[in-house]
Order: structure tokens, then C-alpha cells, then sequence
DNA sequence: TGTACATCAGTGAACGCGCGTTCACTGATGTAC
DNA sequence: TGTACATCAGTGAACGCGCGTTCACTGATGTAC
């Protein structure tokens, strides 16, 4: 049942799609590739068509996710009242109850953070890469000050964030996963 | 070769630090039993005279390694310099380049965040309680206020720190990673 | 205190399962003439 | 344009390996008398 190139180059998105969801929510050790390629509506056999082992899709998979971030960022919140891109607005967007309960498609450093860091070198690189376009996004549009200045306080409210959600999201008390995510709202915005 | 129960008790706890250590350095999928009782000085087949299954021990070496967190500060910062518990040393500490690199005895929730998330309701309940006990000790003896805005401040300054040390981890850029740290420090300090 | 027996910490081989990976096969798609 | 053949996306069975777990065994420790 071969199927059109065309076809094939979408399988291969929505492989990569599926995959970025599943190592989200399970994380990469816990995700057969039996389970990812089913989140594609396929399955296992066909992987190898795809990609040559399961640390190529892994590579992949963050890559996309991690790039998205910064789009995810400035698309919602800019849509969200029609304005463009505004730091206040993204710190309440990361730091929401909605972002808490949507791991599989939200932000990928607090979904994964820890493993990144035991991740391929290819899996670091792509996330140093990401992390350095979310900044850049986060200081080009909210941050007044000098260039350098500007970066670097984005640098601070980025992973402060990300430590705030990773926490609220392992913490088992709501309660005090909401208290954190409202604390680092109030500290975070200006 | 049967040891005596004294014995026994301690091999079960040196057991227990050496999968705290193996954990935080490479995750919990990452760590197996045949490894975690090599790091013990034992051979795998002992490991169920002392634990029912790996998850047990995990449980177990979360809780220790948490629990140690409040301890380690204070130890650390007051050893120093002789000095009681102070937030800033305890901050400069914790972001230093020695914490960064020393990921096998250092902070679990920054070690083992993304995983933690997706631990056994035993463990996130350990984890809970631990982070609570870090912030109780970062509140008291470093913060001034009235107690629940101490507390809440001393919550968003914990989670700001895990963060930034997750996220210097992860980074592959040595520089940016002491930038992510350096930051930190100078926004939290006080 | 000494003796005989039960207990059990630790060893190393073995088991079963799930994983990543490979493979023969199918049949629609692409290509050559 | 039509035809014959090669290609290859996707399937599902199979393989090999490492994992968590179990087990028979050893011999020092604990216990009963």
C-alpha cells in the first residue's frame, strides 16, 4: 500500500506531531515507539520508513517543539485580544491553569526538563537553540532597557517560569500548585 | 553468607543513598537494578531481601534526598562561614557552578523535576512535602514579613532557583549557562 | 555456656516480558519506454 | 496515452536484548533448649 510522496511527508509530520505530544505527557523513556507511531494513526512497522532509530524522532520531536514555542507564545497571546505581543500578558498565559493541566502540548522545557539534560548532544543543542529564541521573543517585546540588559532579565523571567510550572505541575496539593503559579505571576510581571 | 541484622540495616540505607545518587544522575528509567546495587557494592539478585520493587526504593530515595534538601542549606550556608542560615548565602549556593555540575548529591527537584511529575502518587506526595520543607526553611530564617507573605515570597524564590539550575543544566553553551545562574542570583538576592 | 536447628542477607543463574529493531510481504504509486 | 516494471509506505510477525523479578543455594547469624 505505498503511498504518494506527498502522503509520506505528511505521515512524517504527524509522526514527529505525535511524538512531541506523547514524550510530553510520558516522557522519552516512557514512550514505545509502538504507543507514538499508534498516536499517528499507524502502526510500529512503518517507523523505519521514517526515521533511522528512536533518538532521530526524539531529536526531531523536540526540535519542533521547542521552535513552536516562541510562535505558540506570540500567536496566543497577540490573538488573544488582538494586540501584539506583550510580556505581561505572555508571564499570565505560561503561568495559567490552563498551561498547568496541558502538558502534552505546552511548553516543553518544564514537560521534559530534566531529561533534556540527559538528552543526545543533538537534543541539547536543539534545546539551547529554543531557549535562546524564546528569550529573544520574551526581551525584543516587553523588555525596556539596554540590549544586553533586556536579554538577560528575559533570561531570568523565562526560567523562572519554567521552574514555576514544573513545580505547580509536581506538586499533588492544587492548592499550593496554584499558589505558585500566582506568586510567580505577581514577581514576574512589571 | 547471612549478615547480621545491624548490618543488614545499614546495607538497606547505603542501598537507598546510592539510588538516590544513581536517580538524580540519570533518571529513574535510566537507572536499573543491576546498576543501582552495583553503586551499593552488591550484586542485583539481593535488592528484593530489602524492597519489594523498584518503585519502593524510588519512593524511598525521593524522600531521602528531599528531605535532605532543607538540611544540606542549612548545613552548607551556616558551615561557611560559621554564621546562621542566611537567603542570600543559601542562594549563592544553590546557583553556584559546584551545584551545577554536581547533579548525583545535588537538588532532586532540579535533578529529577519532569519526572517527578509523572512519579507514583507516593512519590509526588514525598516531593510535596519536601518542597514545603524547603520553603519553610528559606522562609524563617531568611525572609522578613508577615509569615504567609514570607512564605509565599520564599515559594516563588524556590521555584526560581530550580528553574534557572534546570534550565543551566540543560543548556549545552557553558557561557549562557553561568549567565542563566548569574542572573538569577542578582534578581533574587536581596 | 554449648549445641542443634531455623533464619535470612547476599549470590548468580534463570525467567518472562516489553522494548527497539528487522524482515518478508502487499499493493498502490512512480517511472521508463 | 498505455503498458510493464521498479519502488516503497505501511503491515504484522519475528528477533534479540535488557530489564524487573524470581529462585535455588550458601553459610554466617539468631534462637531454643
Amino acid at each position: 500500500m505505498r503511498k504518494s510522496r506527498e502522503d509520506a511527508a505528511q505521515t512524517r509530520l504527524r509522526i514527529i506531531e505525535a511524538a512531541s505530544h506523547e514524550f510530553r505527557r510520558n516522557g522519552f523513556d516512557g514512550t514505545g515507539l509502538t504507543d507514538l507511531m499508534a498516536a499517528a494513526g499507524l502502526t510500529h512497522g512503518g517507523f523505519y520508513k521514517h526515521f533511522s532509530s528512536k533518538d532521530e524522532v526524539a531529536v526531531e520531536a523536540c526540535t519542533r517543539a521547542i521552535a513552536d514555542v516562541p510562535a505558540v507564545v506570540e500567536q496566543r497571546t497577540a490573538m488573544q485580544a488582538g494586540r501584539p505581543l506583550n510580556l505581561n500578558r505572555a508571564i499570565k498565559n505560561y503561568l495559567s491553569s490552563e498551561h498547568l493541566s496541558n502538558v502534552s502540548q505546552g511548553c516543553p522545557f518544564a514537560a521534559l526538563g530534566s531529561e533534556l539534560s540527559r538528552g543526545s548532544p543533538e537534543v541539547r543543542e536543539a534545546a539551547t537553540v529554543g531557549l535562546k529564541g524564546v528569550v529573544d521573543a520574551l526581551a525584543k517585546e516587553g523588555l525596556a532597557g539596554g540590549d544586553n540588559d533586556a536579554w538577560s532579565r528575559a533570561l531570568g523571567v523565562a526560567t523562572s517560569m519554567i521552574g514555576a510550572l514544573t513545580m505547580a505541575r509536581m506538586v499533588d496539593d492544587p492548592k499550593l500548585a496554584s499558589q505558585i503559579l500566582s506568586e510567580a505571576r505577581s514577581r514576574l510581571s512589571t
